[in-house]
DNA sequence: CAGTGAGCGAGCTTCCGCTTGACTT
């Protein structure tokens, strides 16, 4: 290697966040510099501990972050051995503290020339024009940073201890995490209150003739005789005389109109909407997702050649693209579709206000890597991903689609005299624009208009009816969440991060706050327990609306117009006094409004209930521990049919315990209590404080 | 080892956001 050369020609150290975009900005930049990764913040507050000093001035104690010791004193040597030292971290709020960060833990401060650079794009040009321009840290910046760190510590170390108190030990409460089971309990609550209304449906199978041939085609009720506006047919009485009427109508074209609609192609994938498209077209999971993003992101070897990485980066918030990715982009197109599929770049705007746009849009590196060139080195799942990439960002450069809107309506003249109208739509794409590449799975609550052609029709044709279709509906319940709609979401509430996303999921979860019906979101009894209670008590804190309000205020600090202490101080005063009142005066919520009943019952008559131990979940009767019953199956899978084969046995053994039917079995446990009692009771006089030790012990041996 | 488990004796739990490996089961 050029270990010679690097010990006597004095190399300059760059730091960036992560090490693909050290290869990357390694190459471009030449071997007279050494490119390192921090691989994310080297320093945090402590794991265990609060770690902020609330009453001088919110000092925060940091930590060198577990694993990152090698590193940071790779660091040190390193800018030891380099006239200057250039922090390369991503270009926002968390990449400023991280540099900062950097300078704290690996004593950067001696440095003669310490240089702040930012790009937005990792394109040669990009790095060089940072280079040519540093600055220092921004202070301000990092300070932003360091309110919101300290505040969501703040939040999560004060609120979790008042629910352990007044809920159940071991729960948590966030900024973040909190937020998102109030919606999902939310809408829960709209479900279980929602009554369904009656609708019905009408329309009529028309034809027409035309040269030789003759079109059929529907029409939906769009006018009521005698009703002004949309058409209101809630009940089966007025369908029914609606349907006679058009059943003996006649049909006649009262007038068409033509309309030229263009269609603008989606825009470049962020990481939300990555993750929501794959979800819907793929059904991967956002973790699924972002796991394969990364492998395309860190490099694939195609063919014989070094690893190339065929994305850019894939934790963004931004839709826009590099100047040479547009270039590029575009001269792809004029070569393979032909010049009248693009029309110049085209750029689009976020629409959410708190993207900090640090990176690029999630893109392929090159358009000119097709998925028909990469397919032989990629797994299946990566093919699939990168293909959507790959075509809805070439497709967000191509020309929009004309589409021609046809709108025909009939008058339906009924034998009584009653006059209603009738509409037929049809669409016919004029010219298909991006739609030659790509066209994607609408959101499934949406409904698709597809492409109908409709016959060529003239005002004052007569039509005959063929026949006449009125279908009863009811509406629809709002639907429970799914993990890319709640993702959705909360990034339209500017709640969570591109790198957290996948993760909120997780922590309720893992939390027992949700449990998925299919692939919906659904609150546990626990979780409700806990929404509500810190709705009631901390409604702040719950509104969809406190993150915003904290991040406009963050931005004063970021522009120096608010000092981040008392910004803190603002918050921290009132929440206290909140946290002190809630604890003395709150109720503790009842455990039996936490534990999930289940469909079965007890022999005893009692609902038997979902229980979770060590061992996982189990039915046990409501009525523990006075009746003792227990069976080790899941309810979940004996929903789905995968009973055991001997279930019936299983589930009569269990019942034989059930006290309330049978006298000796309540007799054996009371029994056992009290022989439990006497032992226990004859330990802790003997010796208090090792009776909890053993009991640890056991618990350690039984894993 | 058989067939548990279930937060009232003590001490533990917890946040959000940035980023990748890996003592071996």
């Amino acid at each position: 290697m050029a270990r010679g050369a690097s010990s006597l020609t004095k190399r300059d150290l760059v730091i960036v966040e992560s090490p693909a975009k050290a290869r990357t900005v390694g190459r471009f930049l030449g071997d007279k510099y050494v490119v390192k990764a921090s691989m994310g913040h080297v320093r945090d507050l402590p794991t265990g501990a609060l770690g902020i000093d609330v009453e001088n001035d919110f000092a925060p104690e940091y930590v060198n972050v577990k694993d990152r010791a090698t590193l940071i004193a790779e660091i040190k040597r390193a800018a030891k051995q380099a006239d200057s030292v250039y922090l390369a971290t991503d270009p926002d709020r968390e990449g400023e503290a991280i540099s900062w960060h950097l300078v704290e833990a690996a004593d950067l401060g001696k440095v003669n020339n310490l240089k702040r650079v930012v790009f937005h794009e990792i394109t040669d040009s990009a790095v060089a024009e940072a280079f040519a321009d540093p600055r220092d840290i921004d202070m301000e910046l990092v300070n932003a940073q360091q309110a919101r760190r300290l505040l969501d510590r703040l939040v999560g170390f004060t609120l979790s201890p008042v629910l352990w108190k007044k809920v159940k030990a071991g729960l948590s409460a966030g900024r973040v995490q909190s937020v998102a089971l109030r919606i999902i309990v939310d809408r829960e609550r709209e479900i279980e209150a929602f009554k369904p209304e009656e609708y019905w449906v009408i329309s009529v199978d028309l034809e027409t003739e035309a040269g030789t041939r003759t079109y059929n085609f529907n029409a939906a009720l769009s006018a009521v005789a005698g009703q002004k506006g949309k058409p209101v047919v809630d009940n089966e009485t007025t369908a029914t005389a609606i349907k006679n009427d058009l059943d003996s109508a006649s049909y006649i074209v009262s007038s068409i109109t033509r309309r030229e609609v263009r269609q603008r192609p989606r825009s470049p994938f962020t990481t939300s909407t990555l993750q929501q498209q794959a979800a819907r077209s793929f059904r991967f999971s956002a973790q699924r997702t972002m796991r394969i993003a990364q492998d395309l992101y860190e490099g694939i070897e195609l063919g014989s050649s070094d690893p190339v990485g065929l994305i850019t980066y894939m934790r963004t918030d931004s839709v826009n693209l590099a100047q040479n990715a547009l270039d590029e982009a575009e001269a792809f197109i004029r070569t393979a579709y032909g010049p009248e599929y693009t029309s110049g770049p085209k750029r689009y705007k976020t629409k959410s206000k708190s993207a900090q746009e640090a990176h690029e849009a999630v893109r392929p590196t090159s358009a000119e890597n097709t998925p028909e060139k990469v397919a032989p080195f990629l797994s299946s799942e990566q093919l699939r991903l990168y293909t959507m990439i790959w075509k809805r960002t070439i497709a967000s450069q191509m020309t929009d689609a004309i589409v021609d809107n046809t709108g025909v309506e009939i008058e339906a003249t009924a034998s009584n005299g009653n006059v209603h109208t009738v509409r037929a739509t049809g669409s016919v794409i004029k010219f298909d624009g991006f739609r030659k590449l790509y066209t994607e799975i609408r959101d499934e609550d949406a409904e698709d208009e597809d492409n109908k052609q409709l016959p060529a029709m003239n005002e004052g044709d007569a039509l005959e009816k063929k026949s006449v279709n009125a279908d009863q509906k009811f509406t629809q319940p709002p639907p429970r969440f799914t993990e890319a709609n709640l993702i959705r979401f909360l990034e339209e509430q500017g709640i969570g991060r591109p790198s957290t996303y996948a993760s909120i999921v997780g922590t309720i979860e893992r939390r027992q706050y949700v449990d998925r019906e299919k692939t919906r979101f659904k609150p546990t009894p626990l979780g409700t327990g806990v929404s509500d209670f810190l709705t009631q008590h901390f409604s702040n804190i719950m509104d969809t609306g406190f993150t915003s309000g904290m991040e406009s205020k963050l931005d004063s600090v970021a522009e120096g117009e608010q000092d981040w202490v008392e910004m803190l101080r603002e918050f921290f005063g009132p929440f206290e006094k909140r946290v002190e009142d809630t604890l003395a005066n709150a109720d503790r919520v009842d455990h039996k409004t936490l534990v999930q009943k289940s469909d079965e019952k007890c022999e005893g008559g009692d609902n038997l209930v979902i229980r979770t131990g060590r061992y996982g979940k189990f039915l046990s009767c409501g009525r523990f521990p006075e009746c003792r019953v227990t069976i080790s199956t899941r309810p979940g899978a004996r929903a789905t049919g995968e009973v055991k084969e001997n279930w019936e046995i299983t589930w009569k053994t269990a019942m034989e315990k059930c006290a309330i039917v049978h006298p000796e079995a309540a007799a054996a446990v009371a029994a056992e209590a009290e022989a439990k009692r006497g032992a226990r009771g004859k330990r802790r006089s003997a010796n208090g404080k090792t009776a909890g030790k053993s009991k640890r012990r056991t618990k350690a041996a039984a894993k």
